[in-house]
DNA sequence: TCGATTTGACCCGG
DNA sequence: CCGGGTCAAATCGA
């Protein structure tokens, strides 16, 4: 394919619309089946992979036509010889910000679950500081690679719980991971450091509200209701790839209690870095949705995509 | 001992 | 100046 031009993604778009609305009827199909949480979890992670790329060739969409160009950047001030710095109305140069890959996600973790979402994204992350922030009740963490030093990765991710519902955790992804990690070693990692974050987070909350936990026994109960278990949901899954006859071994001790699963995807690539996700491979995997074996193969997904980047 | 976390200080853009 | 984001020294813990 010589280049992807509007049709072409279009068509993509198209293809991707279809996928997502046959996975919605599956979804439908799948409601009195016995094994629901676990379709459930697989349907919705199907679906969140659709919005994602739809999102992803929507906004690239929006690029190809230039006369839409100025609607997403506003009214654009002229560039620099090189296209990276904006000039102000005084003829100053202005070092364009380099902005990343930005998108976030809501996940809703909630009883008998033990799921953590893109909490465990695939990915080492190396916690470097914590705010409290304005007007939220609950404090927002950041994390970035732990590759950052030995690779350049320059991911970065912020999780904060957010005010209304404390089941939810509100992430924010910054930039594509260029690093290759261990998946399998890091996942009890990561466990670990959830554990922790939430048990900080309690501990936040109960001092924010003059709570004083009378004993330990309590405080223990309610991580275990928040936060039952992190390992055993995502371990198999995330290794079964998906078989057919994968029988999720959570289910057999998981009780009546409703699968109850939440995410949205909200992508954003403010401004026009795509390159940031495109040129490198294992960006590919980068989404919160990397961690799923189903996920675009790089192989067959570069192309098409090293293609329409002329048009940026 | 060394890598990860904590946390107050610092930086910087609005 | 304020608030969000990052740094880095102290601390933790495996």
């Amino acid at each position: 394919m010589e280049k992807v031009g509007s049709w072409d993604t279009k068509i993509v778009i198209s293809e991707l619309t279809q996928g997502r609305d046959l996975a919605n009827e599956l979804k439908n199909q799948l409601q009195p089946a016995k094994s629901r949480e676990a379709c459930g979890y697989l349907v919705e992670k199907i679906l969140s992979s659709y919005d994602n790329a739809l999102s992803v060739l929507n906004d690239m969409s929006f690029l190809e036509n230039p006369s839409q160009i100025n609607g997403l950047l506003g009214s654009a001030s002229p560039r620099s010889s090189d296209g990276s710095d904006l000039i102000d109305s005084k003829d100053r140069v202005i070092k364009k910000r380099k902005t990343l890959a930005k998108w976030s996600e809501q996940v809703r973790v909630c009883s008998g679950t033990g799921l953590e979402g893109p909490l465990d994204d695939g990915y080492n992350w190396r916690k470097y500081g914590q705010k409290d922030i304005l007007g939220a009740k609950f404090p927002r963490a950041y994390y970035r690679c732990t590759h950052r030093n030995t690779q350049g990765c320059l991911a970065t991710k912020q999780i904060q719980r957010t005010d209304k519902d404390t089941s939810i955790f509100e992430v924010t992804y910054n930039g594509a991971h260029s690093c290759i990690q261990e998946r399998l070693k890091q996942k009890k990692e990561n466990s670990l450091i959830l554990k922790k974050e939430e048990e900080e987070i309690q501990r936040h909350e109960a001092q924010q509200n003059m709570i004083i936990l009378k004993n330990e026994t309590q405080e223990l109960d309610t991580k275990e209701e928040i936060f039952p278990s992190f390992e055993f949901f995502s371990e198999p899954i995330k290794e079964s790839n998906f078989s057919a006859n994968y029988s999720p071994p959570f289910l057999s001790s998981t009780t009546s209690e409703s699968y109850n699963f939440e995410i949205h995807h909200n992508l954003q690539t403010s401004e026009t870095d795509f390159s940031e996700i495109i040129s490198n491979p294992a960006s590919v995997t980068n989404s919160p949705l990397g961690d799923l074996d189903f996920s675009i193969d790089p192989v067959d997904f570069d192309p098409k995509f090293l293609d329409s980047i002329e048009y940026f």
